[in-house]
DNA sequence: GACTCGTGGTC
DNA sequence: TGACCAAGAGT
């Protein structure tokens, strides 16, 4: 773990004076109702994403009581194009919220914040840090990718172990003075220098007792989530052999796995595969199944069962550029897929 | 804990 | 080149 002792904030604070971002709409004028839109629309959302669509809501909906009065379709309209549109919806709900239960106003209260629907425990520290000054902790994709590296923390942040973990660096590392500036400090240093790649990590202020860079684990941390089970698809391919032992190699299309590499013809079942090779020319009664085998690709797994099929007069290849007949010596240079070059290379007399 | 919600960008 | 991710929250 991490130097105890050194608190990150200062450091962050002179950094955030050079180099933070300062000019944000929602920054000039900051009103408790523009932080609010703002952090609800940033949500999942990039900063170049958002301004556009920021300008233009308050510019028709300024503050909290006209959004309350606005009707669904005008939100939503204004909403169009940024996605999550129950972001939009929770809004406008909250805002009505506030009009009836809180005298016309965001709640300055944290828990009271959190209840009114869209905004989580990290939307209602930042409304709270930003737009009155109070001391609460964020912690956001940035903020997140930032601790985990500074302080070494290991997990999926998307865990509720490792979140936990987070949250309890995020709140020791607040400090009691300058809070608005410190959160946006620590998200503008995940957006801009400790960002997912290639993280600037030269002229970051906290290099020189960031756990990950001690450690050469950038690339490491934030730990990403746990790869759900890859896909299994099955298929068939086609060995088309004459008597002289020439296969009937067919060229990939242009785009899909293995795109323009050399290969065989496929077919999806057994019943396709005799089709095929009808239409190829081969007597289809000789087809024989190899023993099928798996081929992993990143993100699916690959079954293949091999289907050979031994012709006796040479099949008539139709004008095609994209079938030729090889053999050994012909096809050993070309681009084939490295189970298929495996397949050729083992297969029965 | 896993899933869903949207769109745009990165590798 | 499709998976993964980006200022998350609700179910």
């Amino acid at each position: 773990m991490s130097t105890a002792g050194n608190p990150l904030a200062p450091r962050l604070l002179h950094w955030f004076d050079h180099h933070g971002r300062k000019h944000l709409p929602w920054q000039t004028p900051r009103t408790p109702y523009r932080v609010w839109l703002s952090e609800i629309m940033l949500q999942q959302t990039q900063v170049a994403t958002v301004v556009g669509y920021f300008e233009r809501f308050v510019a028709a909906l300024p503050d909290l009581s006209a959004l309350a009065a606005a009707p669904q379709d005008q939100v939503l309209g204004l909403w169009s194009g940024l996605g999550y549109y129950s972001r939009a919806r929770n809004l406008h709900k909250a805002a009505k919220l506030c009009m009836s239960r809180h005298d016309g106003e965001l709640p300055q209260d944290l828990d009271a914040l959190a209840a009114l629907p869209g905004i989580g425990r990290s939307t209602a520290g930042a409304i709270m840090a930003q737009a009155w000054g109070l001391r609460c902790a964020i912690l956001d994709g940035n903020v997140k990718r930032v601790l985990s590296r500074y302080h070494g923390v290991e997990g999926w942040p998307g865990s509720t172990a490792t979140a936990r973990t987070l949250w309890q660096h995020a709140e020791t590392n607040t400090p009691q003075q300058r809070v608005a500036d410190y959160t946006q400090a620590i998200m503008d240093l995940g957006a801009t220098v400790c960002v997912r790649s290639r993280p600037r990590c030269g002229v970051c202020p906290l290099r020189d007792d960031c756990v990950a860079l001690r450690d050469n684990l950038t690339t490491q941390l934030p730990q990403r989530k746990p790869a759900k089970a890859v896909p299994t698809r099955q298929t068939c391919l086609l060995i088309l052999r004459d008597d002289s032992g020439r296969v009937l190699l067919q060229r990939r299309p242009a785009s899909g796995v293995w795109a323009e590499l050399w290969s065989l013809p496929e077919a999806a079942d057994s019943t396709e595969a005799l089709r095929v090779a009808q239409n190829l020319g081969a007597a289809s009664e000789n087809l024989r199944a190899l023993t099928p085998f798996t081929h992993v690709f990143s993100h699916y797994r690959l079954d293949i069962t091999p289907l050979l099929a031994t012709t006796r007069p040479l099949p008539r290849v139709a004008d095609r550029d994209d079938l030729r007949w090889c053999g050994r010596a012909d096809y050993v240079d070309l681009g084939l897929p490295a189970p298929v070059r495996r397949l050729l290379l083992a297969l029965p007399d």
